[in-house]
DNA sequence: GCTACATTGTGCATGCGCGCGCAATCACAG
DNA sequence: CTGTGATTGCGCGCGCATGCACAATGTAGC
């Protein structure tokens, strides 16, 4: 026991929650392997296996209990708690992720807003005080979160990722268009729609028409 | 010659673009592997592996010309050319990405917006006029966009879906939270923060502090 | 023009994720 | 309490992506 769990595993394990929510909403007890991995895209192998690495969920001839399920994912993914998370970068992007109600519902919290860019500095969007990003190791003391978002333009993302780090963010949701370094011990993951979109006209570039 | 490409290597050639494009814009002549492997987080064996699925772009002893190496990476994934995109759903979500600065720059252009609440039909936003969802088959057929953006709620997404891919969409940028079924022939990319978010905890769970 | 050096392109081995297939196991019916 | 049917958990092999290591090759200096 103990051994490493593959990445991949972890990323596909939101993918069960998301789904088992859904069932647990619409009333249903139990589901098996072969209609999750159905709804998914996903073999029912490898959600069998995928779950396999963290204890014995199911019961044979049956299926999986819904709410155990979801229980036990919530638990391994550590979301039973709340999230609090700091956002860099009020712009347009920062404004809309502010205002995004998606992440609430699933525990996730903004607490603090901070920019770069000084006039954006006092202004109130969404119940947050933007606060200049000079304060924000300061300010980190008190908000105590260990989840950022960045939202800064490509050349200063960098730097405002070194601040969120050094100040004990320990995972960072990156929106900037750059391949950012950080410690070993700091999670970063991005998000950057016109890299999934130029990675798909690969596939369809022959198929032609015009523009 | 003519072998099948792994995905993960096309999902690999943007991000070496989106790197080559800052060297070009400062001035760089040739880049070696060693160079844009470090500012990647990629192995320089990696690289080339990779780039030399599609030719020998490199010269020994030299590197890589950046301009040479950004033309062919172009001309590659299929981004020579504009690329028009119809957005479906035009609430808080679908504004940003309407108002979002970052796909321009790159080709990719939003050419109509399309909404299924009835409420947005007939409003302007950034400048397009919000269309029912109803009218997306015929506008389709003078617009002939071959990229889809979905930014509606979760309940409707895959019906949204279904009508794109009838209506000739052949790739798809989907936000929202459910994993779609598309005919082979279509291509799919999901963007959800909150899974991202939700790997992460996983491994920073145990560093303690409160919420 | 020749030599020394640097870097590419690639055959090859390693490791790992994925899925098959089956035995173990549980529910339920009779 | 026993038999039947269904589904899980998992050992195992396959296939593929990754990275090493070296030969091939181009550059630059003298």
């Amino acid at each position: 026991m103990a051994l490493e769990i593959p990445e991949v595993v972890i990323d596909r394990l939101p993918i069960y929650v998301r789904a088992l929510t859904v069932l647990e909403r619409q009333g249903r007890d139990v589901v098996n392997s072969q209609e999750l991995g159905g709804k998914l895209g996903v073999t029912p192998a490898q959600i069998r296996k995928d779950l396999s690495y963290f204890g014995r969920f199911g019961k044979q001839g049956r299926g999986y209990n819904v709410k155990r399920l979801l229980e036990e994912l919530h638990q391994i993914l550590g979301i039973t708690r709340e999230w609090s998370m700091v956002l860099v970068g009020v712009g347009q992007l920062g404004r809309a992720i502010l205002g995004y109600g998606g992440f609430a519902p699933q525990g996730f919290r903004i607490v603090g807003a901070f920019d770069v860019d000084s006039a954006a500095v006092g202004e109130r969007v969404d119940g947050l005080e933007v606060k200049s990003i000079d304060v924000l190791p300061e300010e980190m003391r008190q908000l105590r979160a260990q989840l950022g978002i960045v939202a800064v333009p490509a050349a200063s993302a960098q730097q405002v990722i070194d601040m969120l780090v050094e100040s004990g963010v320990k995972a960072i949701l990156n929106y900037a268009p750059i391949a950012a370094h950080v410690p070993p011990d700091v999670r970063i993951k991005d998000i950057d729609p016109v890299l999934a979109l130029q990675s798909m006209t690969f596939y369809i570039k022959e198929s032609g028409a015009a523009p």
